[in-house]
RNA sequence: GCGGACGUGGCGGAAUUGGUAGACGCAAGGGACUUAAAAUCCCUCGAUCUCUGAUCGUACGGGUUCGAUUCCCGUCGUCCGCACCA
């Protein structure tokens, strides 16, 4: 910029430049959304649908930073497409049950059901102070009587239908505290509070028979294309599904003599029945019956079967472990040749839940196998090699070879490829029989096991059974609902209060009328939140859902939450829409239409008295950082004490690094904060918080309403005309290029992007918007300058709806932004008739050549054959090619 | 252990999905304005060198291509999920 120029813009303007004040606009600007109910949805609005949801929350107490992030994206999606002419659905409620509020009970003697809406009532006025468009009227939590008691008619339509069983199932069982745990509260095989060492128990308990949608939960995972690839990945590989081969090992006389003698065989499932030369041991997990048989007489194994039964229950716990294994001295005789026999062992890491708890183990092709087989001095067996290697030299000594290739050492099967030996292995021990059945079955199996939803807890949904002695399991009669949770129930002792109760488990049977108990399990708190999304279509409904309306809403239209659901609670909700449907509350499969995952905030950590384990944690409010010769310091601020800074983690309570909303909303405002977190970071990627991104946002919010304070006295009663060419047509074409691009992005959810482009309208508009101010402004360019900041504030609306509001109306707006259209974009104004090509020589950028948008190809070579540094680089020769991309690049190979 | 991702200046990130690497913001430095400060505005800002130019540069090492941040193979590092946390 020119000097004269600087000069002219540091003159005082004559209008007194007042601060934009979010404190007295924000609630003032959301007492007038409320009042005009321009949030509330009606089933009945005949415009187009739109249902924007976010995982609702947990209410833990306080809301934090990264949950209005996660809802600030909702909101600028709701926003965005209401003024693009949807009735939108964007409700908001609380995944209330759940074991914090228990643990709260025991720890502050607080009652769970006043701890949760306590929670609720703050969380709500955090949310509200966001100045999100959010449907209150809709709003319900899982906890409310209103909403299990729906939940339980829905449970009973489904053991109607033969979607739930009983069966038995391991716990984490705390011995000392004479309580189940939960996998979380398992920490290195100890229960949390107690510290005693943690068994596994079997319970019978409920569950959802999910295996039963598993191929069709697995098939419809490709018609989902609006959600992220790694997402279905991650679900297809969790369904598991997998092709093998059942088979039946016959026991070895003795041995089966040895165990009793009624248990002939060893039933196994694999994938690689190719391989079944190359087996070396059987493997069982520690609850087989085999393993039990066996274990009846031997002392060591049966304390080998316990000591394994100490892990816990979680699949990670268990593969982390070191491998290990017993021999039982049990023999299976191989099915292809009598004289060939095989040790069975019980390892740790075989699961009774996959497959028949039962593998054969083949070290050369499985690494686990391998690493097992080595610790244990069993043989080796390369039965698969690469097709180039030689088989008389081929080895597996520390590697497993677990690719394609051919077969060796199989007998029949050498020189196949694993396909063709895998078929011929089962087609030949089809024909042969043990005990009257087939020796083997092909066989599609799953990983996924059947949702086990029995909670030994209170705080939660009973599940409306009573047992009754006569009878067996009878359900609570619909007309019996709700099964209500008691008051009065006491956590001075660990255990499921319900179980104790004086009088609650106390019932008559509906069939026999003689005294029964109740079930006394809750159900696990994701089968609230599978089916949530459906209840706010209707949340006044006397049955579950009102299928009409739940048809009309659903699918979720945007699903927007963190990647930590993309298994679980996804799954679950496919398969409560399967269930849904099934039972004739709605009409469809899939309950999501589009999904995102986004990010976390994240913050640094901060501690003094080193970084070791008895180190201090501090809040970033108790920190002080400086800046000591280009390194960052953190300092306590109440004692002067050195902190060490820490790494980037997700925020949370234990580590002190999180954020609350209002630390922002009280000084900089809800725009402010709602900014900051769309700016920079990728909306699926974590965003660290940081106080100069804050000010930073803060500092915007202030430029724009400078920018538009100068339009709203300057340009009072001008008509915003676009314009076409000269200084006032740049305006109008960078407004409209950013309006299209705005729109794109926020469809994409690219808010980044579109906050970037918003950041450049207003570098766009602030010298001609000073020149407007000076005077120097001819009619065109006041136009077009009006038509531009008009662009801005609507663009700016969806993130900063407050401060849209406040502009638009210092700019003489009649209505609210939050009922106005979006602004439509010229297409003429968004193509220059002249471009810009690179162009490069060799692949490398040496210039750019200006040319006529519509030039053809022939042209454009003429053109660039003729620039001066084309024309070094050619050296006089003829150019060997020319690649033209059109309005992309252009590469000049010398 | 298994499964899934990610890695670009001092920092967050952009790059129309194989086509100008570093848009936009933060931080930093310099300047204007001011009695001064704040605020605001302007300029510089990947590295190196023989500095109006050239070379290198997207975690690291290879490969495919006229052209690779983007695709392929391998290595390293970070993060998420693993069924009773929600």
């Amino acid at each position: 910029m020119s000097g004269a120029l600087c000069q002219l813009l540091s003159e005082k303007h004559p209008m007194a430049t007042e601060r934009y004040n979010p404190r007295t606009s924000e609630p003032k600007w959301q007492k007038a959304w409320a009042e005009k109910k321009l949030f509330e949805a009606q089933n009945d609005d005949p415009k187009p649908k739109y249902y924007v949801l976010e995982m609702f929350p947990y209410p833990s107490g306080k809301i934090h930073i990264g949950h209005t992030r996660n809802y600030t994206m909702g909101d600028v999606v709701a926003r965005y497409k209401r003024a693009r002419g949807f009735n939108v659905l964007h409700p908001m409620g609380w995944d209330a049950f759940g074991m914090p509020a228990e643990n709260a009970a025991m720890q502050n003697k607080v009652h769970p059901k006043d701890w949760t809406y306590e929670n609720i009532a703050v969380m709500r006025e955090q949310l509200k102070m966001m100045g999100l468009s959010l449907d209150w009227a809709r709003e319900f939590a899982t906890c409310d009587v209103d909403y299990y008691h729906r939940q339980q008619m829905l449970f009973l339509d489904f053991v109607e239908k033969g979607l739930v069983t009983r069966k038995s199932s391991k716990v984490n069982w705390d011995p000392e505290d004479m309580t189940v745990l939960a996998n979380e509260q398992v920490i290195d095989g100890r229960g949390w509070r107690s510290g005693a060492l943690v068994e596994q128990r079997e319970l019978t308990q409920w569950f959802f028979k999910i295996t039963e949608f598993a191929q069709d939960l697995l098939d419809s995972l490709d018609r989902l294309d609006e959600w992220p690839e790694k997402v279905k990945l991650m679900q297809h590989n969790w369904i598991g599904r997998s092709e093998g081969l059942l088979i039946r090992w016959p026991l070895a006389v003795a041995s089966s003599d040895k165990i009793g003698g009624d248990t002939r065989e060893l039933e196994v499932y694999t994938t690689r029945p190719d391989t079944i030369f190359g087996a070396s041991f059987m493997a069982v997990a520690a609850d087989h019956p085999l393993a039990r048989k066996a274990a009846e007489s031997n002392v060591e194994l049966a304390k080998f079967i316990e000591e394994v039964r100490h892990m816990g229950t979680s699949v990670a716990a268990l593969e982390t472990a070191e491998k290990k294994g017993f021999d039982t001295g049990i023999r299976v005789v191989h099915p292809f040749d009598e004289t060939w026999t095989l040790p069975v062992y019980v390892a740790n890491f075989v699961l009774m839940e996959y497959g028949t708890g039962a593998i054969f183990g083949c070290p050369s092709g499985d690494q686990r196998d391998l690493d097992f087989a080595n610790k244990y001095g069993l043989p080796v067996i390369p039965v698969v090699m690469p097709e180039d290697a030689d088989a008389k030299t081929f080895q597996v000594i520390e590697e497993a070879y677990v690719d394609d290739g051919v077969m060796i050492n199989s007998r029949f099967l050498d020189g196949m490829k694993p396909e063709k030996a895998f078929n011929e292995v089962a087609k030949l021990l089809e024909e042969k029989t043990i005990g009257g059945r087939p020796m083997a079955e092909r066989k599609v199996n799953f990983r996924l096991r059947d949702w086990g939803i029995s909670r030994q807890r209170y705080w939660g949904c009973p599940i409306p059974m009573i047992h009754c002695e006569a009878c067996g399991v009878v359900p609570v009669p619909k007309a019996d609902l709700p099964v209500k949770l008691p008051d009065d129930i006491e956590f001075d002792r660990p255990g499921n209060p319900l179980d104790r109760h004086p009088t609650w488990r106390h019932v008559k049977c509906p069939q026999c009328g003689r005294d029964a108990r109740r079930e006394t399990d809750t159900m696990d708190t994701f089968v609230d939140s599978s089916w949530y999304f459906a209840r706010f279509t209707a949340p006044w409904a006397n049955e579950p859902t009102e299928p009409k309306a739940a048809d009309e809403w659903l699918a979720v239209d945007q699903y927007i939450g963190g990647i930590e659901h993309a298994i679980l609670h996804l799954l679950y909700s496919r398969f409560f829409t399967r269930a849904m449907r099934e039972t004739g509350h709605l009409n469809l499969a899939e309950p999501f239409k589009g999904l995102f995952t986004q990010g976390m905030v994240v913050h640094e950590t901060y501690r003094v008295g080193g970084p070791s384990n008895n180190g201090r944690w501090l809040s970033p409010s108790e920190v002080r950082l400086e800046d000591i010769d280009g390194k960052r310091h953190a300092v306590e601020i109440a004692t002067g004490e050195e902190a060490t800074i820490g790494a980037l983690e997700k925020m949370s309570k234990s580590k002190k690094n999180t954020v609350s909303p209002e630390e922002i909303t009280d000084g900089y405002g809800a725009d402010t904060a709602r900014w900051f977190m769309l700016s920079d970071s990728p909306p699926e990627r974590d965003v660290e918080w940081t106080d100069e991104g804050a000010a930073g946002a803060h500092r915007f919010v202030q430029r724009v309403w400078r920018l538009v304070q100068i339009a709203a006295e300057q340009l009072p009663g001008v008509k915003p005309v676009a314009a076409k060419d000269g200084e006032a047509g740049a305006v109008s074409k960078s407004a409209h290029k950013i309006l299209k691009a705005v729109g794109e992005d926020i469809e994409k959810l690219g808010f980044n992007r579109a906050i970037a482009r918003i950041y450049e309208l207003a570098n766009v508009l602030a010298t001609p918007l000073n020149d407007v101010a000076e005077g120097k402004a001819d009619a065109a360019l006041k136009g077009a300058c009006r038509e531009a900041v008009e662009i801005m504030v609507h663009i700016i609306a969806p993130v900063m709806p407050h401060l849209a509001e406040e502009c638009w109306q210092a700019l003489g707006g009649a209505e609210m932004v939050a009922e106005r259209p979006w602004p439509v974009f010229d297409p003429a104004l968004v193509v220059d008739n002249e471009i810009v090509l690179p162009v490069q020589v060799n692949g490398k950028k040496r210039g750019d050549l200006t040319i006529a948008r519509d030039a053809d190809q022939g042209a454009v070579e003429k053109a660039v054959l003729a620039l001066d540094f084309v024309q070094k680089a050619l050296e006089g020769k003829a150019p060997r090619k020319v690649i033209i991309v059109p309005q992309r690049i252009v590469n000049v190979v010398a």
